[in-house]
RNA sequence: GGGAGAUUAGCUCAGUUGGUUCAGAGCACCUCGUUUACACCGAGGGGGUCGGGGGUUCGAGCCCCUCAUCUCCCA
């Protein structure tokens, strides 16, 4: 027995561990055709969000898809190492422990932080498995493993020998939190209330003063002149002065350069090198001093002279106090300005000249923007092109280097302040002895620093099949066929992964990109930890399923557009396989008899089915193509729900008591087979339990590895009969509703004589299938229109409902009179189209025709209809 | 400051090179219904003139201009 309710919990496990079993996830080169994905890589100690159910149901759908159609299907897993935010964890964890990372040395941290990646690291994993994620799992690769290091070092060394990687003394973003440098991609600006400061600035030898507006006062001891527009007039007498820093005390000069903004403030800008962008290089452009007033951590240094080791914003408040008291404050406003902040610990970002590595991007840019421009990789959605587009022709150079532990660290090594680039200490040894002749390999000390964690997820498509090293597998599965990704890391990610495939494949990562966009909650906000609006993930599983979770996701998901989920959405996927599910409970319930023939109608309804499935095939293969997943679901959801479960069954289902032919019932299997593979790639758990149930544990093959339904030839005069018989049929329903005609009450059906009519009641169990669902006791042509009974029209052919009861007359010819004049417009406009001489002469014929079939069936129920209203006004 | 995108039913969104009876889907809503798969259900229904204005065209939700509003990215 069958519970009426689909219980996902009990078969979803049963199903993933049979599929691992028979090793169906797993790839190896062959000749067949490869489809290859490499997942993007989820933080290895990280948890699924909403984001990674989304955009992983979205592969294993492209994946699974490929599967069936044939292809050598890969998909590979694995996870990012994630430096920043998993050393961060760690040092969350030992401090919470009681240990200071600064009392470890940096192989007693690694120690710990390998532990704890042991620990947590396989979870994520564990839970895209519960989503159903199809994954290769025996090629799991991890950023950090040999392999993948391996990668990273070569590629590093590689890119120093061609002159493509430098080490430079720059402005940097600081996050004084993590004690690192970021890239300019990890920096998240916004919109933040802040104040700005009027600060008096007493001019040497003078009783005048200028006044400077600041946001950031605490750097006002790293001021080392005052900057007014060559051209301000108020500013033109201070040639050559000087002013004294407020409080501090220090004399610094007034220097003219067009950067100042006269409309600012009041014109006159505090120049600080040390801690901002600009002022650094209006600093490089006269010859000033560089005062570093903060520490690493953000905390103020001996060159600040006050508040020695106090925070910087702590000594904001203290230092406008202290400006205060010597009267240098003129006013204070509130003010907006933009922030930056680290993406990881969301510090405030300090600008700091620091010496790191680099990536020279241009030297790398330009294959990989061409690429791009001319679909060789192909965006979907396009318009993602244009943004990207715009990063390439601005693009910086990538600072690389990080100030963290947990990473690869940088192969350079140092001496005598020379350094040497090689893979291994021994090569570098080697190399250097060539200068340094007494050298021992004690005396050369490698970089402390690791590297951007994006300096090893951008090899990941040629890394995972250890392409560096050998290139077997690579031949064959790359370039991959599609990267699923969000487009919010287009830059971090996507970018820097198309140069590293020109830069060493000569040949794309990918040959498409799917852009998804970002899991929202209702109000549009992002899911995230914070706001407390993210759905637990697995929770979501437990409680509708894997595939009504998928379903969810999905349908209201088109490429690139943001997602606002809702638990509505998880719900109706749950009720659809629940739906089919029920549907499965029904034929499973169908008792055959051999004695009993197949009627006309099931035959037609069955055929009927078959031409809609090879229709609906066609479009899904296009819908594939270009990546309308949503779409595709959509169309299989209403065919399921509304063509085969509303209509179909029905229509062959025996009525109360009776058996039904082997021949219906093998064919509904047939169908329902069809339809499991149709949505396995979508629902892959319901499905391949569906499938088995329908073949009673007969099974040949899984509906995992079944062939997806291919595009076929259809017919479509067929096909609209029978779906004239539904409109027929429904508005035989409205008719009995809008009376009050019982569903059980026989009803007899005329329709007026018409070539159309005449070929509908001849279909070969056409008028069955309207007895049936309509519980009609007969369905016949006649040439009497005057007949007593309700009209309507379903195409151009005239229907009446024989009624012996009195009918509502007047609600009756309200709505005909209604429909005349919608019908007149419409004639109207077609008319005025056909008459134009411009129209006939310019469209295409095809165009033309159909307009002259439009008017010919409008005019023709025009008639029908004014018929009808002379009529019943009689 | 520079750039991208959006505005279609109460809500979330489709609408693919301008031309099928094109104004759609899902949800929500209304009426009816406990017929022997399913109330996580069935039958039926109402609802928008496609942000405003102008233009191109035989023809515009779709192309162009303009205004308004919103979102995002970059600096």
């Amino acid at each position: 027995m069958i519970s009426p309710k689909y219980n996902p919990a009990e078969v979803e496990d049963k199903w993933y561990a049979h599929w691992m079993d028979k090793r169906y996830f797993h790839s190896e080169p062959d000749e067949r055709p490869a489809y290859s994905i490499v997942i993007p890589p989820p933080n290895v100690t990280g948890v699924l969000h909403m984001g990674h159910m989304l955009n992983n149901t979205i592969q294993d759908i492209l994946i699974r898809k490929a599967r069936m159609d044939g292809k050598n299907a890969c998909w590979v897993p694995g996870t990012d190492h994630a430096s920043i935010a998993t050393e961060a964890k760690v040092v969350k964890m030992l401090r919470e422990k009681g240990i200071k990372k600064g009392d470890l040395t940096r192989e007693q941290f690694l120690a710990y932080a390998w532990e704890w990646k042991e620990k947590y690291g396989g979870i994520i994993l564990e839970q895209l498995q519960k989503l159903g994620a199809s994954c290769d799992w025996e090629r799991t690769a991890f950023t950090m493993d040999e392999v993948r290091s391996d990668a990273v070092i070569k590629v590093f060394v590689d890119l120093y020998k061609k002159g493509k990687l430098y080490r430079g003394n720059r402005m940097v973003n600081w996050d004084p939190e993590a004690k690192t440098v970021l890239s300019n991609e990890e920096v998240l600006y916004s919109l933040e209330q802040s104040k700005l400061f009027h600060v008096k600035y007493k001019i040497e030898g003078s009783e005048e003063y200028l006044v400077v507006a600041t946001t950031r006062p605490e750097t006002i001891p790293g001021d080392t002149a005052v900057a007014v527009h060559p051209d301000d007039p108020r500013y033109a007498h201070l040639e050559g002065k000087r002013v004294i820093v407020p409080v501090i005390g220090r004399s610094i000069p007034i220097i003219k350069d067009a950067y100042v903004d006269m409309e600012f403030g009041t014109g006159a800008l505090k120049v600080t090198p040390a801690h901002d962008v600009n002022d650094y290089e209006i600093g490089n452009r006269h010859n000033l001093a560089v005062i570093d007033v903060f520490n690493e951590d953000g905390t103020m240094s001996a060159d600040a002279t006050i508040y020695l080791g106090e925070d910087r914003f702590v000594v904001r408040k203290k230092f406008v106090k202290d400006l205060e008291a010597a009267d240098c404050i003129i006013k204070i406003e509130d003010y907006q300005n933009n922030v930056g902040r680290s993406e990881r610990t969301n510090a405030v970002i300090e600008p700091r000249l620091s010496l790191q590595w680099y990536v020279d991007m241009k030297a790398l840019s330009t294959p990989a923007a061409e690429a791009v421009a001319s679909d060789e990789v192909e965006f979907f959605p396009k318009n993602q092109k244009n943004i990207y587009r715009h990063w390439m022709e601005n693009i910086k150079d990538w600072c690389i280097s990080r100030q963290l532990w947990w990473g690869h660290r940088i192969p350079a090594f140092y001496f005598n302040g020379d350094v040497f680039v090689a893979e291994t200490i021994d090569e570098a040894y080697n190399e250097a002895k060539c200068k340094y002749v007494d050298l021992k390999i004690e005396d050369l000390h490698q970089d402390e620093d690791v590297l951007d964690t994006w300096f090893s997820s951008w090899l990941w498509p040629i890394s995972v099949f250890d392409g560096f090293k050998d290139r077997k597998e690579l031949d064959y599965y790359y370039p991959t066929s599609v990267l699923v990704t969000g487009w919010d890391i287009i830059f971090l990610w996507v970018a820097r992964m198309v140069m590293a495939g020109y830069e060493w494949e000569h040949k794309r990562p990918f040959d498409h990109v799917y852009f998804t966009g970002m899991v929202r909650d209702k109000q549009r906000r992002k899911m995230s930890k914070s706001l407390g609006n993210s759905p637990d993930a697995l929770k979501l599983i437990e409680d509708f399923g894997a595939d009504g979770v998928r379903f969810g996701m999905l349908l209201s998901s088109p490429a690139g557009g943001d997602l606002l989920f809702d638990e509505k959405l998880v719900e109706q996927g749950r009720n659809f396989c629940n739906k089919i599910w029920n549907a499965l409970r029904l034929v499973d319930g169908w008792e055959t008899d051999e004695n009993v023939s197949i009627s006309e109608g099931e035959m037609l309804a069955y055929h009927w089915m078959v031409n809609k499935m090879n229709a609906l095939a066609t479009d899904i293969d296009k819908n594939f193509k270009e990546y309308r997943l949503s779409e595709a679901l959509m169309s299989i959801y209403s065919f399921v729900w509304s063509d085969f479960c509303s209509w179909y069954l029905e229509m062959v289902k025996p009525n109360f008591g009776e058996k039904i032919s082997i021949k219906s019932r093998e064919n509904t299997i047939q169908i329902f087979s069809e339809i499991c593979s149709l949505m396995h790639p979508f629902m892959p758990f319901v499905t391949e339990e569906i499938w088995h149930q329908l073949k009673n544990g007969n099974q040949d093959g899984d509906c995992i590895i079944s062939t997806f339904p291919k595009p076929a030839p259809y017919d479509q005069v067929l096909i609209d009969r029978v779906e004239q018989a539904k409109d027929i049929i429904t508005n035989i329903r409205d008719v009995r509703n809008k009376n009050g005609i019982k569903m059980k009450d026989e009803l007899d059906v005329l329709m007026i004589k018409s070539d159309r009519a005449q070929a509908l009641v001849n279909q070969s169990g056409w008028p069955e299938i309207c007895l049936k669902l309509g519980n009609l006791r007969s369905i016949q042509l006649s040439d009497d229109e005057s007949l007593k009974g309700i009209g309507f029209i379903s195409g151009t052919e005239k229907c009446i409902v024989i009624l012996q009861q009195e009918i509502n007359m007047e609600a009756e010819l309200d709505e005909k009179i209604k429909e005349l004049e919608y019908q007149k417009g419409f004639v109207a406009s077609v008319q005025a189209k056909l008459s134009n001489e411009r129209f006939v002469s310019g469209a295409p014929e095809a165009v033309v025709a159909k307009e002259k079939a439009k008017l010919a069936d409008g005019v023709e129920r025009i008639r029908i209809l004014e018929d009808d209203i002379r009529r019943l006004e009689n």
